[in-house]
DNA sequence: CTCTTAACCTGGACGC
DNA sequence: TGCGTCCAGGTTAAGA
């Protein structure tokens, strides 16, 4: 259920407890994720030291002078920094065992997230086709208008596409939408250079914002150290189909879009 | 290419 | 209390 926000939020939670560290002991309790955890994770992670936790879209990257241990979050994934004997709980699939005492828990009830090794100067094929990140100077209006001229698909579709722009879900889709009044039904070959302008400045107000709150907590989502996001408290419209809007009272519109429930103001969001 | 759809898996909320 | 149904923050693979 994370999105970059919650990523990043999980990675700097991290940092301070991982970087530096060396691998004590990896365990697999449960070895097929979304994919198989390969051998390399138990053959080549321990005794590493982990130079850096570093994050790439949703993935967080544990670099080591071998290579990197790549971790996905998935839909219900969390990351949890805890004592060495804290007692196992559903789900708590991996346990990464660090010098210090401690111990980075992979918990994740779903299974839609992965943990994959990216050999030392290569580039997982999972990476490979990302988009640029939100909040780096290549994400702007120019961007976006440019790659997608000709594209039919809804532009709430285009934005969560990982392959336009990385890191934006249902989540953060739906509030940039709403910040920049662009109605997620529309075409994404039909929105203008100006209202791109506005939508990239929204997402990356949304995304840095929600970043600042800790992340959004709905149901699973939880930080490093255990405390909840803030960030709900601040959506303007997800999740609050049929309520009014807090813009100009109408109420909110709730519609799926690619399989994925929409909401979005009918009168601010053209 | 672009776009749509189904699928992966589990738990919680809701209706009867 | 129990059971069936629907829904969920993501992503890929397959097909049109």
């Amino acid at each position: 259920m994370p999105e970059l926000p919650e990523v990043e939020t999980t990675r700097r939670g991290l940092a301070p407890h991982v970087e530096g560290q060396r691998v004590a002991a990896v365990i697999l309790r449960r070895p097929d994720l979304r994919w198989p955890i390969p051998a390399e994770i138990s053959t080549r992670l321990p005794g590493r030291r982990i130079r850096s936790v570093t994050r790439r879209a949703k993935y967080l990257l544990l670099d080591t002078d071998e290579g990197a241990a790549l971790l996905h979050l998935g839909m219900s994934g969390a990351l949890r920094v805890l004592p060495a004997a804290t007692p196992i709980r559903a789900h708590d699939h991996v346990d990464i065992e660090l010098d210090s005492g401690r111990v980075l828990r992979f918990n994740d009830p779903r299974r839609f997230g992965c943990l994959l090794w990216q050999p030392a100067g290569e580039t997982h094929p999972l990476l490979a086709g990302l988009g640029p990140e939100p909040l780096s100077d290549a994400f702007d209006g120019a961007y976006l208008f440019r790659l997608s001229r000709g594209r039919r698909a809804p532009v709430k579709a285009f934005l969560m596409d990982q392959a336009a722009v990385v890191g934006v879900g249902n989540i953060y889709a739906a509030e940039a939408l709403f910040l920049a009044g662009i109605s997620p039904l529309r075409a994404a070959g039909k929105v203008s250079p100006e209202r791109y302008e506005r939508l990239a400045a929204s997402v990356k107000t949304v995304l840095a914002h929600a970043i600042e709150r800790g992340g959004t907590t709905l149901r699973d989502f939880i930080g490093p150290d255990g405390s909840p996001g803030y960030f709900e408290q601040e959506l303007s419209v997800y999740g609050r189909g049929g309520e009014p809007c807090k813009a100009c009272g109408r109420v909110l519109r709730e519609q799926p879009i690619g399989q994925r429930a929409s909401v979005w103001c009918p009168r601010c969001q053209r």
